[in-house]
DNA sequence: TTCTTCATGTAATTAGTTACATGATTGA
DNA sequence: TCAATCATGTAACTAATTACATGAAGAA
C-alpha cells in the first residue's frame, strides 16, 4: 500500500520520527527492539527512507558532531504529523507471512524425515530465541527501564501480539515434532491420522464463525 | 536463502512440481489453494520461475494445445528431484512477518482511537476470511474430495499451522478492540493496564522456557 | 453477438537486500 | 598501539510487483 511515492516502510520510519528524533544508526537499534518484530527491513533503508521524507517535506535533517564525528539526526516536521495522521486514518492491510521453514516441510515428502524433524527443530529454537528477546525487554519494562513508557498503551497491544506469535509457533513446533517423530524413515509412507485433520477442521471452523 | 541462482521461491515452485506437472496457471490456482498461505508470490513469478528452473535443467516444459490455445506444461527432472531433496535436508529459516496493520497499532498514539479500532476491526475481518477460506478447502478434505490424499500426513502439519496462526489473529483482534474501546477519544491520553504487560511477560517467560 | 471471465504471457518499474567502504572509539 | 566493534554511510544488484496485452471459451 503506498500513496505518491511513500511506502508502508516510509511510514514506519516517520512514526518513529513522530515519537522522538533519531539518527539512523538509532533507527537500526529501535528496529532490533520493536519495530523489526513487526516490519522487518535492512539496515541500509534505515539510512536511505530518512532522505526521502526530508525530500516529501516531512522530515528534517539536522548535523550534529558527536565528538569529532558527524552524524545526522532527522525530526519530524509538522506537515509530517499531518501525513502520518492521514496515513493512520486508513485501516492497516493484514498480517503477510512468509515462512520457509514450513515449506519444506510442506515438501517433505520428496526428502527424509531426519530433515523434515531438522527444520521443526530449527522453528523450535527460532521461536525460542525470539521469545527470549521479547522477556527481556519485557523485563526492562516491568523494572520500570522501558524507553517510552507514555506509549505503553500501544506497546501493551503490539507485544502482546508478537509474544502470542512467537509462542504460537513454539507450541506447533513441539506438536509437529512429535507427529514427525513417528513417521518412518520415508515420509512419503507416513500415513495421517484421521484425528489431526478433524482437529484443525474444528479449529478452523471456530475462527471463521464470524463477528 | 539462495543457493547458486535459486531462490527459496524456485524451490517452492520445484516442490509443486515433484508433486505432479502444472502449467502456470494450474501454479497460480494452487497459490492460492496452499502454498500462498506460506509463501505468497505475484503470479507472474509463475510464469517466470519455470523457465529459470528449465534452465537450471531441473524441469522441463512441454507444449500442448487446449482445443486451439496453445500451454505450457512443466514437469520435473530426476536432476529436479536431486536438488529438491538437497535443498530439503537444510533447515529453512524462521517464519518472517510483515503486519501493516499493526504497524498502524503501534503508532496509535499520534492519530484517532477511532482510527486504530478501524485498523483492528479490519485484522478481525481478515482473520475471519482466512479462516473461511482454510475451512472451505478442509470441507473438502473431510469429504474426501481431496487433491493430494497421498500428501495428507504433509497438509495435516501445514494446515495445523495456518489456521492456527489465524485463530490467534483473530484472537488478538477481538481482544485489542476491547481494549481500545475503553480508549478516550484521543490514544495519547490512554492509560495503560498494568495487569496487560504482566500477563505478556508471563506467556512470553513460559514461551522462552527452553526445549 | 457481445460481454465477461479464463488463460497465457511480457515489459517496465521498484522496493529491498547484499556487499562494500571507512573513520572513530574503546578496551586489552 | 593494535584489534575489535561502533557508527555512518554508498553502490551495485536482484527479486518481486504492477501494469499491460491479448486471444479463447462460455454465458446472456
Amino acid at each position: 500500500m503506498s500513496t505518491g511515492g511513500l511506502t508502508t516502510t516510509s511510514y514506519a520510519i516517520l512514526g518513529l520520527l513522530a515519537v522522538k528524533p533519531w539518527s539512523s544508526y538509532e533507527l537500526t537499534q529501535q528496529m532490533d527492539r520493536s519495530l523489526g518484530h513487526l516490519w522487518p527491513r535492512a539496515t541500509s533503508k534505515l539510512y536511505e527512507e530518512p532522505k526521502k521524507l526530508v525530500g516529501a517535506g516531512l522530515a528534517r535533517s539536522v548535523d550534529e558532531t558527536v565528538g569529532r564525528r558527524p552524524r545526522t539526526v532527522y525530526q519530524i516536521t509538522p506537515k509530517g504529523r499531518r501525513a502520518l495522521a492521514r496515513w493512520l486514518d486508513e485501516p492497516g492491510s493484514g498480517p503477510v507471512l512468509e515462512f520457509e521453514g514450513l515449506l519444506k516441510v510442506f515438501f517433505s515428502d520428496h526428502g527424509s524425515r531426519d530433515a523434515a524433524l531438522a527444520s521443526i527443530a530449527a522453528t523450535a529454537e527460532w521461536a525460542r530465541a525470539q521469545s527470549a528477546i521479547s522477556a527481556s525487554v519485557g523485563d526492562e519494562y516491568e523494572a520500570g527501564r522501558g524507553r517510552f513508557p507514555e506509549r505503553q498503551p500501544q506497546l501493551d497491544l503490539t507485544a502482546r501480539f508478537v509474544t502470542d506469535f512467537y509462542a504460537m509457533v513454539g507450541e506447533w513446533a513441539q506438536w509437529a515434532a512429535g507427529v514427525v517423530r513417528e513417521w518412518p524413515a520415508d515420509p512419503s509412507r507416513a500415513v495421517s491420522d484421521p484425528e489431526v485433520g478433524a482437529e484443525t477442521l474444528r479449529r478452523v471452523r471456530r475462527a471463521a464463525g464470524h463477528t
